[in-house]
DNA sequence: TTTTAATATTCCTTGACGGGAATATTCCCA
DNA sequence: TGGGAATATTCCCGTCAAGGAATATTAAAA
């Protein structure tokens, strides 16, 4: 998970996924629609590999990159763990306050 | 998004954040459960802050942080335009192929 | 078989970021 | 009102990652 939010929070490589979720392009492609040196455009491909968020097919001498679902899968499986904050109104907040009163009332008594 | 990708991408931040799921915590509670110094607490909380991803609740001399929803829900939805990859197996890269023979095709020929 | 196209890799430099330590700030309480 | 607790901020330093330029590699084409 560290690992795929690492890759993604690179603003170039951010823009990368998005042109590929459009589907298959080559790095010159990528480089050209990005403005990118084309070193520069497979480093961050090379990241975005290692990541497991692309994967490459190589025709002739041309590396043709796409999308790998599973990570989207795994970030969609870590943030389900989360909708319950915005799905229920799930705040915990005044549960947290009273739990706090409850220590601060304590605190002078025993222990 | 970036913003939000970024702060998520530093380990001790996404513990913060996973810590916070369950419920809202103060600084002092997060530094001991993440062994983190206070400082450097406070800093990660600061940015994840400013990206939207917590906010804070003054009590005397103690701040609750929790989470927002916001963020989350932008990410729920950025993620959603990804769905069809892993939903439908939408690959395109026998159009891509096709497209590229097509071009390749063309090279002699005019132009 | 030399040349050219597409891509990867290496080296270098610079800037951003995280950690540690010290200090500032704010609030409560004796 | 002085001291201690909770938190924020600042400064300094080391590391790491991104960009630029040059070069290596591989494959096709002439």
């Amino acid at each position: 998970m560290k690992t795929i939010l690492n890759a993604l929070a690179e603003p170039n490589r951010l823009h990368i996924v998005e042109l590929l979720r459009d589907g298959p392009l080559t790095v010159g492609e990528i480089a050209d629609r990005l403005e990118l040196n084309q070193p520069q455009a497979s480093k961050h491909l090379r990241v975005l590999s290692n990541a497991g968020l692309v994967e490459v097919l190589a025709i002739a001498n041309r590396r043709i990159y796409k999308l790998r679902p599973e990570p989207f899968k795994e970030l969609d499986f870590w943030l389900e763990s989360y909708r319950h904050i915005w799905i229920e109104r799930f705040d915990r907040l005044d549960d947290y306050l009273q739990e706090l009163k409850r220590k601060e009332g304590n605190r002078d008594d025993k222990q």
